[in-house]
DNA sequence: TTAGGATTCG
C-alpha cells in the first residue's frame, strides 16, 4: 500500500520504517540524484484541495516544513503527488501531522527561492514507486517565532479543546469559546491597574455575549481592528450580571482574533507565543465567516477626511504625523489619511517645543493633517504613541464653530473623554490591509512613508522636487474633478439657439447656452430602465415588487437534488423564524473564491438578507428550485445583484434559461461576473439604467428643449448607482445646483457648453424636431 | 479592582 497510516504512541520516538531507507535532510536535496531508497520527513503546514489536472490525473500539492532545522532559512518545501496517491493523502493527511515520502524526485524551481521557500519541489506518484508514511499526531502546538527570530516547532499530545455556543453558558463556569465581534472597546487605560477591554460577541445562536477583558498588558488583550472579526476565548469566566451572561477574563486566558472576511487568510493575531490552531478550527472560523455575512452589520461610521461631514461619529483610519502636549486633560494628535478635508480644519494652538514629529513633514502637510483632540482617558494612550505609526482613532465627533476672529466656520476634531460607543485609539500593524491600502494611497501622494522617524526626516530633510503646492496640486488632480465640457467635436463652432431652432433636422451643433431650469426637479424621477432591443423606458421597480417575488417563491422548497454539484457548493440553515435557507456558493478551480470574486444564488431570502449579501459578495442570484434545475424568480423582481445595484431583464425581449447555463462563465479561467454575460447567458436582455431629463437652455437669441439621455457619460455617476446612494445623490444635486444656482438671476447663471443633435419625430399629423445633448460631460471642478 | 456597550464640556 503506498501511503501508510502510521500511529505514534506516547513517548515512541522512532518512526517503524523499512530499514533500506536511508533519511535524506530537506536542506540538502538537489536534482538529478537517486532518491529510490532515500527518504525526506517533514510536518505539513499546509495543503491545498485536491484537483484534477487537464488530464484527469489527480493531484494533490502540500508544503512540509523541517522541524529539525529551527533556524534554517529555508523553511517549506512544495510536495506535488499525483493519482490515487493524492486522492489517498488528501482523504488522511492533516496539518501538523509528520509526513514521510520516500522514492520521490526533485525539481529545481526556475525562478529564485521566495517566501522562505525551498529552492525544489518534490514529485511523488505511485508511477516511480514512490511511497508516503503518515504519522498521525493528536494535536499540534505551535510556537511563534521568538525574539531572536528562529522559528520552532513543537509537537506533543494534548487535550481536546471544548467550545461552548453562547446559548449554552452557565453562571460561575470557565469556558472556551468562538464568537463574532458585534461591538468592542479598543484597549484603554482603566480606572483600576489594568487595560480594558469590552468585546459583544455573537455567534450561529444568535445569543449575545458582552465580556470585560482586563489585562496589564495591552499585548494580551485581543488585537481587534473591527467590527466582524471573528475571536477564539479560552477560559473566559462566566458569570451572570444583571440577569445576563457576561464574560470576564480569567487566569489564564488567551486569545487569537481573525479577519471576519471570507476567503481572507486564517492568521490568528495573538501576542501568545504558544497556541494551538486545528484544521477543525479553521472550519469553524470559515463557517463563522458565512454565518456573520448575512447576520452582522460591518457598515460603521468609517469616513476619509475627504468625506466627512459636520456633526457626525466616524472612525478614522490614519498616519500619526505629529502630537503634542496641550493641557493636563487634552492631547493634540496631528494625523493624515491621504486625502484633503474639503472644510476648513481647526488648527490647535500648541508651543513650538511641545509638538513632536518632523518639522519638515509638518510644514508639507500643514493643510492636510488634521488636529484631533483627545481627552482625558484617551490622553496617557496617545502620549505614548510612536509618530509614523497606523492608528484607528473611534468615534471621532466633528463639531462646526468658529472663533471670534474667522468670519467663516471651521470644522473640529474631538475624541471626547470616555469609551462610549468604543470611542479610543487603536494602533494599527503595518499587515493590517486597511493599513496597507492607505500606505499605497500615501505613496500615490508622493510620501512613501516609514516608520523610522529618522529616515522620514532625512527623506523629506533633503527632497526638493517635493513641496507644498506640487502636493496641493496633486491632491487637487486626485480628489478634484476635471474641468472640462465637450468630450468630442472641440473643433466644431458654437451656433446660436436661434440659428438651430431655425433649422432642418437631423443635424449636429455645439452651444453655449445657460441652463434655465431642468426637469424632473427630484433627481431621482430621472432614472429610468432602458431595453435596447425594444427601445422600451419603464419606471425602476420598487422594493415592494421585489418583496413580492421573493414572497411568492417563498413556498417552494429547495430540491436537495440539486445541491452541491461540480460548480458550486450549497448550504442550507433554518432561520429563527423557521426559514429554510439555501446558499450555493459558485465555485473556481474546486474552491471558492474570495467573497468578493464570488458569484451565489439564493432560494428563500428576504430582501434584507440578500441585500446583505449583496454587499458582502460579488454577485447574487435569487432563485428557486424546479425538479431539475435552479431557475430565475420573476422578471419584475432583479434577477442580479452586485453591491448596491440590482439588474433587471426585459420582460418582452427575455428567454430565461435554467441556472445551469451559468456554468460555462463559472468554468473560465477568471470568471469576470459582467452583468452582460450573466445576462446572455441566461437569456435576459439586461435593462439598463439611465438618466432622462429635459434641460430647457437659453443664450441671447432664445431658448430651446434638449433632452438628456444619459447612462453615465454627462454626470459621471453610473444611473445604475444612483438610487442606492446618497453620496452620488448629494453629488448630482451639488451639480446640478452649480449648472443652475437655485434662485439666481439669469445674467448670474453659468454658462454650458454642450453638443446637441436634432432628430425629427412624426406620427399620423405632425412632425415635431427633438434635441438629445451627447458627447457631454459636466465639469468636473463644479463638485 | 478595573467594567458591566449605548456618543457630544473642552
Amino acid at each position: 500500500m503506498p501511503v501508510q497510516l502510521l500511529k505514534i504512541a506516547k513517548g515512541q520516538s522512532e518512526i517503524p520504517l523499512p530499514s533500506h531507507l536511508q533519511k535524506e535532510n530537506l536542506q540538502n536535496l538537489q536534482e538529478g540524484c537517486d532518491n529510490t531508497n532515500r527518504y525526506v520527513q517533514g510536518i505539513v503546514t499546509l495543503s491545498y484541495p485536491l484537483t484534477k489536472l487537464g488530464d484527469g490525473t489527480a493531484f494533490f500539492k502540500l508544503v512540509l516544513q523541517d522541524p529539525d532545522n529551527l533556524s534554517a532559512q529555508i523553511n517549506g518545501i512544495n510536495v506535488l503527488i499525483y493519482g490515487k496517491m493524492a486522492e489517498d493523502c488528501s482523504k488522511i493527511i492533516r496539518h501538523g501531522e509528520t509526513f514521510i515520502a520516500a522514492g520521490f524526485k526533485v525539481i529545481k524551481l526556475p525562478t529564485a527561492i521566495e517566501n522562505g521557500r525551498h529552492g525544489c519541489h518534490l514529485e511523488v506518484s505511485e508511477e516511480m514507486g514512490s511511497a508516503i508514511y503518515v504519522c498521525e499526531t493528536e494535536m499540534v502546538h505551535i510556537i511563534l517565532p521568538f525574539s531572536s527570530g528562529n522559528k520552532a516547532y513543537l509537537f506533543s499530545v494534548a487535550p481536546k479543546y471544548v467550545y461552548t455556543p453562547l446559548n449554552h453558558l452557565k453562571d460561575g463556569t470557565i469556558v472556551n469559546l468562538y464568537g463574532v465581534v458585534k461591538f468592542f472597546k479598543p484597549p484603554y487605560i482603566s480606572k483600576g491597574t489594568d487595560y480594558c477591554s469590552v468585546v459583544t460577541l455573537v455567534d450561529q445562536s444568535n445569543v449575545k455575549l458582552t465580556c470585560n477583558l482586563f489585562n496589564g498588558n495591552l499585548d494580551s488583550l485581543p488585537k481587534i481592528y473591527k467590527v466582524g472579526d471573528i475571536v477564539r476565548f479560552h477560559r473566559i469566566k462566566i458569570r451572570e450580571y444583571n440577569g445576563q451572561m457576561q464574560g470576564i477574563t480569567s487566569g489564564g486566558f488567551a486569545s487569537l482574533t481573525f479577519d471576519g472576511t471570507i476567503g481572507a487568510p486564517i492568521v490568528p493575531r495573538t501576542s501568545s507565543k504558544v497556541y494551538t490552531f486545528m484544521d477543525e478550527e479553521q472550519k469553524t472560523i470559515e463557517e463563522l465567516r458565512i454565518w456573520a455575512a448575512s447576520n452582522i452589520s460591518v457598515s460603521g461610521p468609517a469616513a476619509k477626511l475627504s468625506g466627512v461631514q459636520p456633526m457626525q461619529f466616524f472612525d478614522l483610519t490614519c498616519h500619526l504625523v505629529g502630537k503634542a502636549k496641550v493641557d493636563g486633560s487634552s492631547f493634540l494628535l496631528k494625523v493624515w489619511d491621504g486625502t484633503k478635508c474639503p472644510y476648513l480644519t481647526w488648527k490647535v494652538p500648541v508651543e513650538a517645543k511641545d509638538l513632536e514629529g518632523d518639522k519638515v513633514l509638518l510644514r508639507q502637510l500643514k493643510d492636510l493633517v488634521v488636529d484631533i483632540l483627545v481627552y482625558d482617558n484617551h490622553v496617557q494612550l496617545a502620549e505614548s504613541l510612536e509618530i509614523g505609526s497606523f492608528l484607528r482613532i473611534y468615534s471621532i465627533h466633528t463639531k462646526q464653530a468658529s472663533a471670534d476672529n474667522e468670519d467663516v466656520s471651521h470644522i473640529e476634531f474631538h475624541l471626547h473623554g470616555g469609551t462610549c460607543y468604543g470611542r479610543g485609539i487603536g494602533v494599527l500593524p503595518e499587515s493590517n490591509p486597511d493599513v496597507k491600502e492607505l500606505k499605497v494611497f500615501l505613496e500615490s501622494v508622493g510620501l512613501a512613508d516609514s516608520q523610522n522617524t529618522e529616515s522620514m526626516c532625512s527623506t523629506y530633510a533633503d527632497s526638493t522636487f517635493y513641496n507644498v503646492t506640487d502636493l496641493e496640486l496633486h491632491l487637487q488632480r486626485c480628489q478634484q474633478l476635471s474641468v472640462t465640457v465637450l468630450t468630442d467635436h472641440q473643433d466644431m463652432s458654437n451656433t446660436e439657439l436661434k440659428t438651430v431652432r431655425n433649422s432642418t433636422a437631423p443635424q449636429q451643433y455645439r452651444i453655449r447656452a445657460k441652463l434655465r431650469t431642468y426637469k424632473p426637479q427630484k433627481l431621482h424621477q430621472s432614472v429610468k430602465l432602458h431595453c435596447s432591443k425594444c427601445n422600451s423606458l419603464q419606471e425602476v421597480p420598487n422594493r415592494d415588487d421585489f418583496k413580492l417575488v421573493l414572497r411568492g417563491s417563498a413556498s417552494t422548497t429547495s430540491n436537495p437534488e440539486l445541491h452541491n454539484t461540480s460548480w458550486y457548493e450549497s448550504v442550507t440553515w433554518t432561520t429563527q423564524d423557521q426559514r429554510e435557507i439555501t446558499i450555493h456558493f459558485v465555485k473556481h478551480d474546486e474552491m471558492l473564491p474570495h467573497p468578493e470574486d464570488t458569484l451565489l444564488m439564493i432560494e428563500g431570502g428576504t430582501l434584507r438578507e440578500i441585500w446583505k449579501l449583496s454587499k458582502r459578495f460579488k454577485c447574487v442570484i435569487p432563485v428557486r428550485s424546479t425538479e431539475d434545475d435552479l431557475e430565475l424568480l420573476d422578471l419584475s423582481a432583479p434577477f442580479l445583484l452586485q453591491g448596491s445595484v440590482k439588474y433587471y431583464g426585459c420582460k418582452q425581449c427575455s428567454t430565461p434559461k435554467p441556472v445551469r447555463y451559468l456554468s460555462s462563465l463559472a468554468a473560465e479561467q477568471q470568471p469576470s461576473w459582467e452583468p452582460t454575460e450573466i445576462a446572455q447567458v441566461l437569456g435576459i436582455e439586461l435593462l439598463q439604467y439611465v438618466f432622462i431629463m429635459k434641460f430647457t437652455l437659453v443664450d441671447e437669441t432664445g431658448a430651446l428643449n434638449a433632452y438628456l439621455f444619459d447612462y453615465e457619460k454627462f454626470f459621471q455617476i453610473p444611473a445604475s448607482e444612483i438610487l442606492t446612494n446618497n453620496l452620488l445623490q448629494e453629488r448630482m444635486q451639488m451639480a446640478m445646483d452649480t449648472l443652475c444656482p437655485p434662485g439666481r438671476k439669469l445674467g448670474d447663471l453659468p454658462w454650458l457648453e454642450c453638443l446637441i443633435k436634432s432628430y425629427n419625430v412624426r406620427d399620423e399629423t405632425k412632425n415635431q424636431v427633438y434635441y438629445q445633448i451627447f458627447d457631454t460631460t459636466i465639469a468636473e471642478d463644479v463638485v
